[in-house]
DNA sequence: GATGGCGTGAGTAACGTTTTCCAAAATGTT
DNA sequence: AACATTTTGGAAAACGTTACTCACGCCATC
């Protein structure tokens, strides 16, 4: 039929308005459920919306502000836990008609501002950041352009709300755990991080930190041992081959997440010794492989989905409500132990 | 400074040419690079610009037909061969100026249709479909509306380009590999399908279908043996099972993906077989963790990072002449030998 | 039976950008 | 010096939608 035309033009307003000979006006009364339309005004837009096969033009809506899109900036799309919290976002999004856009490729702050700034000029109803490296500072500006919830860092803003895991408490879990088989050379790979901000709000310092306070309380404050690499297979990879180097060498690792828990597994196959036999890994997140059998990695569960479904939440409301307090939500990680860790070769 | 203020204005076109002294028009033509603009005009213009920290608004400018946005749509957000697309796509891109938007979510046909009708409705100036299972009919009608580049399906239209891998030729080089090892009774796990379009068309079917001409070729016809679940981990893990059970236990098994590799490998440790001393295993895609030095599954590679490239110079070329012939890209694959493919056991 | 209120629908302007014109100025040609 | 041509910059319209304002007719009330 008219597939075959080169280019179709789009149904609009107007052409419903025709259809059904009424106002453009009424027509946008009926979609958004307006004040003042009689029933029998509606059947009629309804009928010719479905006859026309209509769909509202999102792009000339975000003139009249609002899109019905919601942002999400992901630092690394192959971190498969940050695919738990958008299931539980899309979730909880369910079919409140926005639909959820996804911005990535986000290594360094100059392509986050970049991400960031597409999603606002593209007039998005509210933007989600997941462990954002950006200053507060510019969270906050964010913040004022939109409505924004930002996932993971450990900040407090009037400008926008929060929603992480307690990861001080995670660390603890992994090292009480640890520290219960008996091992006292646990050491730690964290993500490095310089700027001094970021020390204080970054999920990965506080977990390191959450580390060093667990190793204090379990009075094994004369073994901490942090190598800073990234978090990342590499980073996990090229941190154990230090630990490994070490004169005295750890009998357990605690890695920052489980991404870089793989990477030390390799580092330590590659020297010859079995997990956990001679050495004890864990990591960070529950990701799905780490429950993979051949792997069944010792890990902190993060309750990702749970996670994306407090977001959602709190992101509607805002949208709802742009001067409404801001909200902080901590989740309680808890320890799922796989067969990475086991007690140390006495 | 005015950051603390509730909510601040966008800076406009207005402002700008408000600023500089010039009109609105003087201010579009500089930042399109358009005719009729003299180098003090360019200079003047552009300072302003600087000044006032101006950003365009995409979402106007939709209106005007260009959004500098392409939209990607992707099945599965866990599957982490799509990131390898995806940075070839990024690269390829570079600074033309266009942003990359992801829409996932897309486990069936519905949702399929929503996330790409939804980036219609926004405007995008292109969008990419990977390995889509709509109907043929329904991407001719999406290419209608907007250039479109599918990717992994083995379709030909005028009106979009396709970018696939040789999967014929990838399922025989695996079942070349394990037949010169030796192996003779090599099952396939593949992806299930129905629709009698998408078995000519689906990236899968055409290997479920690569590898039973393999097995002809090599003089195997006898022992071909499929299983069908889904490309999913769990899937793996269920043909797998299924193979196992049988009386006369397949020596090696050509899972259609590294996923369903994955899966097949939990279900071979859980019944206490080795890999691959007592069954070998193969994959498809050399996702990041096929490489992973304790799984080092044997696999294909596809080059995702070549396809993403070359999609995106496909999608350039499009938006640039919507009109031009359109063009199939065929990749070859390789094959990568790993640790979990050796001959049977005599 | 006039007045007031309310429910219903339409007209109009506005959002920020680009494109299509057209006028004025500058340059080149006899 | 008069005219033709090119260059430069601006005014206005358009894209599709929604919010605001207002007019009309209907009913209840006094």
């Amino acid at each position: 039929m008219d597939k075959s035309q080169a280019r179709r033009r789009r149904v609009t307003i107007i052409d419903v308005a025709r259809h059904a000979n009424v106002s453009p006006t009424a027509v946008s009364k009926v979609m958004n459920n307006a004040y003042g339309t009689s029933p029998s005004m509606q059947a009629k837009v309804r009928k010719a919306m479905t006859e026309l096969g209509y769909r509202p033009y999102a792009a000339a809506r975000a003139m009249r502000g609002k899109t019905y899109t919601i942002g999400v900036m992901l630092p690394d799309i192959r971190n498969p836990f940050f695919a738990d919290i958008l299931d539980g976002l899309e979730e909880a999004l369910g079919d409140t008609g926005y639909q959820v856009l996804l911005g990535s490729s986000c290594n360094g702050e100059a392509a986050e501002a970049r991400v960031t700034e597409a999603m606002i000029d593209r007039g998005m109803d509210g933007i989600i950041l997941i462990a954002p490296i950006s200053s507060s500072a510019h969270l906050e500006y964010l913040a004022h352009s939109v409505p924004v919830v930002v996932v993971g860092r450990h900040s407090r803003s009037v400008a926008f709300d929060t929603v992480s895991d307690d990861d001080v408490a995670g660390a603890a879990l992994i090292v009480g755990h640890l520290a219960g088989l008996g091992h006292r050379r646990i050491a730690h790979i964290e993500h490095r991080e310089d700027d001094p901000v970021r020390i204080r709000e970054m999920p990965n310092t506080i977990r390191a930190d959450g580390y060093r306070q667990a190793m204090h309380a379990h009075g094994l404050a004369n073994d901490i041992d942090i190598v800073s690499t990234t978090y990342t297979q590499d980073g996990g990879y090229l941190g154990a081959k230090q630990l490994l180097a070490r004169p005295n060498r750890p009998t357990a690792i605690f890695a920052g997440a489980d991404i870089v828990a793989m990477g030390a597994l390799e580092a330590i196959a590659e020297a010859g010794l079995s997990v956990p036999a001679d050495i004890s890994v864990a990591g960070y997140d529950n990701t799905s492989f780490a429950a993979f059998r051949p792997i069944s990695l010792t890990t902190v569960d993060q309750a990702g989905h749970q996670i994306g479904g407090f977001t959602a939440q709190l992101l509607l409301e805002r949208i709802a409500n742009r001067a409404k307090p801001s909200v902080q939500i901590k989740l309680s990680p808890s320890l799922v132990v796989r067969n990475t860790t086991a007690p140390p070769a006495s």
